[in-house]
DNA sequence: ATGGTTTTCATGCAAATGCATTGAAATTGA
DNA sequence: TCAATTTCAATGCATTTGCATGAAAACCAT
């Protein structure tokens, strides 16, 4: 085999240490605000973001990367707290809707008052807009294909 | 609150995403290979790195940033597997050292011979070595502090 | 049409993780 | 010196995740 370059292993190591530490921040935030986790945040807000606030749960996995079965029972456990419901797709008795409630858009919102402010504590004060633009188009790189 | 710029949360859904794209498919890969986790692969190459092949499960935490519960029960599985032993501390009875085997040398070599080549697919082939030295650059200010 | 395939979502069971706590040993400070 | 505090690792119990599979509906090819 031919070895990775030096560069690529330390950057490597960096983004998988980077994304464990912010998330790791901002998961605490939460926490101690008394909130649940960033994955109940990002199905949420891609909710709100879909048409009437609606989406198939294939279409939430391929936003979020979610596993279907931890899809599946994640959104039991949000349509029991009330935060989603899911209604028949028309036309297809397969698929589902899931439709994010006012309860659920009220959290999503409560959520990001302290999930902005917590990106801002954790990315802002450390990165310039410029810089935070090129780690953008770098890291575009790794997800493409 | 005031809004994170949009640049930077461009950039922090990127790092998610650049992330879990990444690590699945270096997972998928070793796990086809009929390897363990990226975990399992993190221990035994900070072992490896330690002096004699030693470190305590605190330098291992620190090192992965695993928490210290669940670093507890993966060495467990690990020295039930024949990879690591627990050894005392000389000299502080609460502390224990965590040596790799030749086994767990053994098995370190043989997963990187998949990891390396995952990492050249998956990083090399999508980045310059310029490139991925800016990206350590700018991940090394997020992790800082 | 219809039998086989594919797509979509759910679920039983095992494994891993999170949370709170325990227990033992070392350290600190009056 | 010794009681209080801190450090280190393990563990019981609940939650979450992973894996394999199932069941139902739609699709497809003959």
């Amino acid at each position: 085999m031919q070895e990775p370059s030096p560069s690529v292993i330390k950057a490597w190591g960096r983004l998988i240490r980077a994304e464990r530490t912010v998330v790791g921040r901002i998961e605490a935030e939460l926490k101690s605000a008394g909130f649940p986790s960033l994955h109940w945040y990002d199905v949420l807000l891609e909710l709100k973001r879909g048409p009437e606030g609606r989406l198939t749960p294939r279409e939430i996995e391929e936003a979020v990367l979610f596993e279907q079965y931890n899809l599946s029972r994640l959104l039991d456990r949000m349509e029991g707290e009330g935060l989603v419901r899911r209604i028949p797709y028309p036309g297809d008795r397969r698929r589902q809707l899931v439709e994010i409630t006012d309860a659920g858009r009220a959290l999503q919102e409560r959520m990001w008052s302290v999930y902005g402010a917590a990106l801002n504590r954790f990315i802002c004060a450390k990165l310039t807009d410029k810089e935070a633009g090129q780690l953008s188009t770098l890291l575009l790189k790794l997800i493409l294909e």
